[in-house]
DNA sequence: ATTATATTTCGTCATGTGGCGAGATATAAT
DNA sequence: ATTATATCTCGCCACATGACGAAATATAAT
């Protein structure tokens, strides 16, 4: 139950699930999420620590970035239902389309120019 | 994805969870609800308010009682998403087991058996 | 070694949320 | 009509939570 509950409680929070559907597909790094949201690096980060903790996603870490994606086959079949209702639901929402396209811009940039950008914010 | 959140914050709660599981596959009323979880009648309230306005339970009235089940057809499918998500994954739970003895009990009784013992206390 | 930078941790603040009791409302019983 | 009672609404309080910036940490670049 306990853990069922951080399951719910990391969906109820709309930056999270922008978070979930936009690593549906691909992993992304913190900076990457952070442009796409809009948030301070230290929120995100705190984001990424819930949706973890709740086995929600998974993380390597890459140099100096680490890359965040999508619980993996070992995760609870609660996580994974969890998931692909999540997808199913808002995958074509309008909030969640605009992220796409943005996403698409953000990928377009090598991670070492968006840090650049973002630093020079 | 605003209805959307307002289902998982409405899941997000250990409280609404368990009535969610109590209500699978009947309606109860307040009185019973509130018997089941020990919690006062205006918290309860509150959180039928808060299950109602997600879609996630309709509710009819009958005399002085007011009569909660899970969502119907009508309601939009990630709403049975929802609902078919938390039965599968929390029903074979201790504290959900423990709670279905519990209702057991209470169903034994009448509503206004029942009532007349909280107003007792 | 020193500097730059990607991320995390910590402290703080404003806001949201769950709990209760008191009073309001609606319906049934007398 | 008056009383009893099942539920809801409202105001309050304690605590949880999301946001940020500053400082700490870890790794890469110079």
């Amino acid at each position: 139950m306990l853990s069922f509950l951080s399951i719910t409680k990391s969906l109820a929070d709309e930056s999270r699930l922008r978070i979930l559907l936009a690593l549906n597909g691909r992993e992304l790094c913190v900076c990457q999420i952070t442009e796409l949201l809009g948030l301070a690096p230290s929120t995100v980060s705190k984001h990424m620590a819930i949706l973890t903790q709740a086995r929600l996603v998974e993380n390597r870490k890459d140099g100096r970035w680490r890359y965040y994606c999508l619980a993996g086959d070992k995760a609870p079949p609660e996580v994974h239902d969890a998931i692909s209702w999540i997808c199913r639901s808002l995958s074509t929402t309008d909030g969640i389309r605009q992220d796409a396209v943005k996403l698409e811009k953000i990928l377009a940039l090598d991670p070492e120019d968006l840090c650049r950008i973002q630093s020079g914010t």
